[in-house]
DNA sequence: GTATACCCTAACGTTAAGGTCAATATAAAA
DNA sequence: TTTTATATTGACCTTAACGTTAGGGTATAC
């Protein structure tokens, strides 16, 4: 198939299909025109990241885990691995946004929001 | 002051503070051999904006609540609204992680972690 | 024969926040 | 006075993951 239908039947874009195989996560034969032309692996391939990136795995990441799906003497350990320390990134992420939105919502507590130019928000930022 | 004195008072980089002038959220003279000289005013500025930072206001957020800051005929309702966007926009980015978490969280019980290459993650993964 | 919908490469743009560098300026020490 | 150390300058570079544009070639339908 042609990178249009590829990127159709796996839901991203065609500029995202050629970053991939730039990034050599995916490859293509070429056709006597020059048009690339894929195989089901690619599709497969490209569906992995795609689902990947919904979980959270940068691209580096995804290729990581690519190596290991082709890779037929794995240890589950590792992908096990990967995943749990992307997952205490995660946590630790969530963990620093929440402290943020706490502080913001406290402040936001005490502003009165009204037509004078006296606020506490303001005034904590350049205390 | 000079450059390296403001940023130490301010605990930022030099790099920081021309970063922070060339997008005008401060001024600077120049001295006769070209070097940049700060008032005090700068000082408490890039207090403001490393402050500001630190709630997770983006630079061009901070770049408007230093223009409230500024203008003596603000009215605190305008920043109050600034910060409701900002919290509400955190609040959302929060949600999104949380989700992706547990999922996450979710695929790795269920991943045996051991020698063998059979891997729940990866199944999800290509399924 | 032309309209439309594909496809190609190359290369710059985006966002945020600086990092790195050689060249130059000043200050302090010997 | 010369050497050494520290400061400052602007210009270009970096990351992520593509988006977008320019300037084309190709294929099929009418």
């Amino acid at each position: 198939m042609k990178i249009g239908e590829l990127a159709t039947k796996a839901g991203v874009t065609n500029r995202a299909i050629r970053y991939y195989e730039e990034l050599k996560l995916i490859k293509s034969d070429r056709l006597a025109n020059n048009y690339r032309e894929y195989t089901k692996d690619a599709l497969d391939k490209v569906r992995f990241i795609s689902r990947a990136k919904k979980l959270g795995f940068s691209i580096d990441e995804c290729s990581s885990l690519i190596s290991l799906f082709n890779n037929e003497t794995r240890k589950s350990y590792e992908v096990r691995q990967l995943a749990i320390s992307k997952n205490n990134k995660l946590k630790k992420q969530i963990k620093e946004l929440k402290d943020l939105q706490k502080s913001l919502e406290w402040l936001i507590k005490k502003c009165p929001g009204n037509d004078k130019p006296n606020c506490p928000i303001l005034d904590e930022l350049s205390s």
